[in-house]
DNA sequence: CGCCACATTGAAGGCAGTCAAAGGTGGTGG
DNA sequence: CCACCACCTTTGACTGCCTTCAATGTGGCG
């Protein structure tokens, strides 16, 4: 069983859990259980029971709200080594949001009851738990002005820039990037539909502010992007 | 000075602090200070250092973001007994958005190193605060959720129905309500401006779903009103 | 090669925002 | 008590961004 092996290791590396001793972190490990999932598995729905929250450990998962008609927003992405679900532990008795698998995944789950006796002997995990809560927060005020504030040339301008921050590359010529999901998705994120995504790429294009092949893209004037992403009309 | 007087009731009477003995309070006491504000004063504005949080005592203060154009999206209105602005202390070290009074308003101000002291020797209320910010969580899904998967009417029913559940009055031919704020504000709160908010309550009117007469509404038909609030097209 | 999911493009229509003006309301001071 | 003023609300006409619907294009994979 490769659990044995793997489950602690990503215990440790885990931002909560810095600083506890070899024993403690043992203890920690008991009380959390591994599970894989595949592509698209879901993790779990939205009305479930919220007994506990999740450690990503391998893989992506997409938070997200489907509305009656079926359309989706993307609340949130998570990426190894993130927590998600806290706050739905803590507030309710059910989930907000959905969960699933973008590729083949692996998460630790902590269960609620669990955690909790942990906190009692490590209240310094509920600050650091405090401080990842507060940056889900400021995410999502910032999701709410972007939808309710901006145009969709905003938003699509404002999510390049975050990507060029995080993970743009220098080359000759403009700074490239690569898309981190599906067009479709992206939409998704950003609150739209993908033929308003196209066609808002396709006006960027044209303006000669970016360049666009697939998933990876070529910004050609970041100042422009720039005067976009705070509302200027473009 | 009044402040003597009032200052530890309301210390005493916040969520945060029950359990706490006399000297106990008394020292929570110490690390605040009590602010005044005037209807339409801002307590912050977005983008200022944040080093504390706010325990509304009196009065009701309101959290937005303005647009660059000047439109208003409210994020929440903040009732007497409630804090505000922990996640902006936990999480960085400037307001994600702005905060002003909407009536005379009594704040109490705990600066976040005598907060976090505070914390060390009593760790139970880090615990209701992480439910606290839960809670402030939950409710920007909800705001994402409506913002980008509903349409106005949607937002309007969902927005009188939680009034309905909070201070609803049942009465012959109706359940009678009375809006907490301006139509204006009202808007703003829901993502959209009082134009539009003011002919989709025509057509709820029109409907005789809804009765209007100023900020009292009587609800003729609470079922209509709860299909377009899941989204129903009305 | 054919399938399928994703992506692009065009045409049409709708929801909601903008602009403008009139009507209503409450508070203040004479 | 009334007149006045500021602010809020309502209504109409118009505009536009975005969605919807539909068709075509593209790339990966069995």
């Amino acid at each position: 069983m490769q659990d044995f092996v793997e489950k602690p290791q990503f215990v440790r590396n885990c931002y909560l859990f810095t600083g506890l001793n070899e024993q403690e972190l043992q203890g920690v490990d008991r009380i959390t259980s591994l599970r894989t999932f595949q592509k698209h598995d879901s993790v779990f729905q939205e009305g479930e029971k919220a007994d506990g929250f999740f450690l990503l450990c391998q893989g992506r998962v997409k938070i997200y709200k489907l509305s009656i008609e079926g359309k989706e927003q993307l609340l949130h992405i998570v990426y190894p080594g993130e927590t998600f679900a806290e706050a739905a532990m803590f507030e309710g008795s059910s989930y907000p949001a959905s969960a699933q698998a973008m590729e083949d995944a692996r998460l630790l789950f902590f269960s609620k009851n669990g955690f909790l006796t942990l906190l009692k002997r490590h209240p310094v995990i509920m600050l650091r738990m405090l401080g990842n809560i507060s940056k889900y927060l400021h995410h999502f005020i910032r999701l709410v002005e972007d939808l309710s504030l901006k145009e969709v040339s905003s938003r699509v301008a404002e999510y390049l820039l975050d990507v060029i921050d995080r993970e743009g590359v220098l080359m000759e010529g403009g700074i490239e990037l690569e898309l981190e999901m599906t067009k479709s998705d992206l939409a998704a994120r950003l609150g739209t539909i993908s033929e308003t995504l196209s066609r808002t790429l396709k006006g960027l294009r044209d303006r000669a502010i970016i360049e666009v092949d697939g998933k990876r893209i070529r910004i050609l004037d970041k100042n422009a992007l720039e005067k976009i992403a705070v509302g200027r009309k473009f």
